[in-house]
RNA sequence: GUCCCCUUCGUCUAGAGGCCUAGGACACCGCCCUUUCACGGCGGCAACAGGGGUUCGAAUCCCCUAGGGGACGCCA
């Protein structure tokens, strides 16, 4: 039997990062031994699913480059297969139907949490035979009284909860539509799934999940259930700490290599190994190894990971995704250096692709004005000398290559007898407007000639300009 | 309330009775490199939740306590 596994979101908000690392999960415990992975809708509750986060999810999903072999399978499009299922439940007596009024239910519920028992469906309607004129009747399912539900959980190990703790759920809603906890086995079961690893939210739903497989005369699949991700603050992941789509992580300048690695290594490790390629993940990955714990989620760490593979990956691959922030930004690279000569350049000097698009919109727009603070104190009167002397050397330069930009500014701070902050510093602010950039050899090579000449020109403009204020005043 | 589960540096983790004076990584601090900011190099700080057992020996096994999380829907 080949491995099957599945992703099954429900589309009721983006994908976030805990599911992004389920699916992950799931992802390469396929992908290792060589079986399918699955992806399924959960979208039985029409009323919070939307064709929006449907969307997202497979965007998401497309990004971080985690393709499924089989899906999306929408679970709203299974509706006849859960009333078949359903309809031979009910003939079986593994079913039933149920007229009791959600009041009666709430009142029950009251008394029980009063008397500190665990709130149980009590059977009312098991036995009933006759119909409640005028009700619509929720379906039940009949589970066992007695004897203990075992599984052996992957990362959880033994899980053992009695029958009696259990209640019978309701399968299908008066409307005849069905519920999660119902869906999930039936689709299951149809698709052959034989690992399911999923949040350890549901882990609670795993004992009476195993009773509908048994009461369908199937055995269940594996059961795998991840720890959740907790907040940087150890608080649990929700919208306000930061629960973002790992689509937010692309527009924050993340790369998905980084993500991955990041959330791979979030409950799972391989000794004391920190950087692991999808490939290296396929080859090492195993469920059995993940942690219990629920896992912090932590920026910093992920920071340093997205600045190794910016330093890294294939120069040409990085810009591809530098290329998409551009064009958020507006800016066209088309005029200017080469995309991944400036990866090469930037990746050692931010963290994320958002910054480094940022941080270069000087090498592809006009320089609009200099930054105040950096033209006050590099741009004085003292640094004319020195802008002139590396304008006329540039002008006459025949190579303009990193090596040789490097040795006229060298030459020039030599010839004047003054440091190479005397001189790199003042350039800096005319080349870029700021006080901080790359060294200034690659700084005037992303440049380029003729923008660094007319920009040097401009700065001599401005000192002159202070330097006449200063002299009249 | 009831049930299920979790607990090693600030964070992610290594650790399956002696290899642990508890290792690595991120963050942080210091030094070096240096034309800015970074990168890099070197070094430092920092943890077995608490208490009982078992054992010659426990971070590792057992019990209790404390703290934390999850579930208890006609949500998934």
């Amino acid at each position: 039997m080949t491995l099957r596994t599945r992703f099954a979101p429900s589309p009721t908000g983006f994908l976030h990062v805990g599911g992004a690392r389920t699916a992950l999960f799931c992802y390469l415990q396929a992908r290792r031994h060589g079986g399918t992975f699955i992806l399924r809708i959960e979208d039985t509750d029409r009323e919070r699913s939307t064709e929006e986060s449907v969307q997202a999810i497979l965007d998401g999903l497309a990004w971080l480059g985690l393709d499924y072999d089989e899906g999306p399978i929408f679970q709203s499009q299974r509706f006849e297969r859960y009333a078949e299922v359903i309809t031979s439940m009910l003939a079986e007596g593994k079913a039933y139907h149920c007229y009791c009024s959600r009041e009666r239910i709430e009142r029950l519920r009251e008394e029980q949490m009063a008397k500190g028992l665990k709130p149980r469906y009590d059977g009312h309607c098991r036995e009933r035979k006759d119909r409640a004129e005028g009700i619509q009747p929720v379906v039940r399912f009949r589970n066992p009284d007695h004897g203990v539900v075992r599984f052996d959980d992957r990362v959880r190990g033994p899980i053992s909860i009695s029958n009696a703790e259990l209640d019978d759920l309701v399968v299908a809603r008066p409307d005849g539509a069905p519920t999660y906890n119902f869906t999930v086995v039936v689709d299951d079961m149809d698709m052959g799934i034989t690992d399911v690893i999923r949040g350890d939210d549901h882990i609670n739903n795993t004992p009476r999940q195993i009773n509908i497989y048994h009461a369908l005369g199937v055995e269940p699949p594996a059961f795998a259930h991840v720890p959740m991700i907790l907040g940087d603050d150890g608080a649990r992941l929700s919208k306000r700490h930061g629960a973002v789509s790992v689509l937010q992580y692309r527009e924050d300048g993340y790369l998905p290599e980084a993500l991955l690695n990041y959330l791979v290594r979030l409950g799972w490790s391989h000794g004391d190994q920190e950087i692991f390629s999808l490939d290296e993940m396929v080859a090492l990955f195993d469920i059995n190894e993940v942690n219990r714990k629920a896992a912090a989620f932590n920026t910093s760490k992920l920071d340093w990971l997205n600045q190794h593979y910016m330093k890294t990956l294939d120069p040409g691959h990085v810009a591809r995704e530098l290329a998409w922030h551009f064009e958020v930004l507006g800016v066209n690279p088309s005029q200017g250096p080469a995309l991944d000569a400036l990866v090469q350049v930037q990746a050692e000097r931010v963290t994320n692709l958002r910054q480094m698009a940022e941080q270069s919109r000087c090498f592809y727009q006009p320089l609009d004005r200099f930054d105040e603070g950096a033209a006050h104190k590099h741009l004085r009167p003292v640094a004319q000398v020195a802008l002139q002397a590396i304008a006329t050397r540039l002008s006459e330069l025949s190579s303009w290559e990193p090596e040789a930009l490097d040795e006229a500014v060298r030459l020039t701070a030599a010839e004047l007898e003054i440091g190479m902050g005397k001189i790199a510093q003042p350039l800096r602010v005319a080349l870029t407007g700021t006080a901080v950039s790359p060294s200034i050899d690659k700084t005037l090579w992303l440049t380029g000639r003729e923008r660094s000449i007319q920009r040097i020109d401009r700065a001599l403009g401005y000192v002159a300009a202070r330097a006449a204020e200063a002299g009249s005043g």
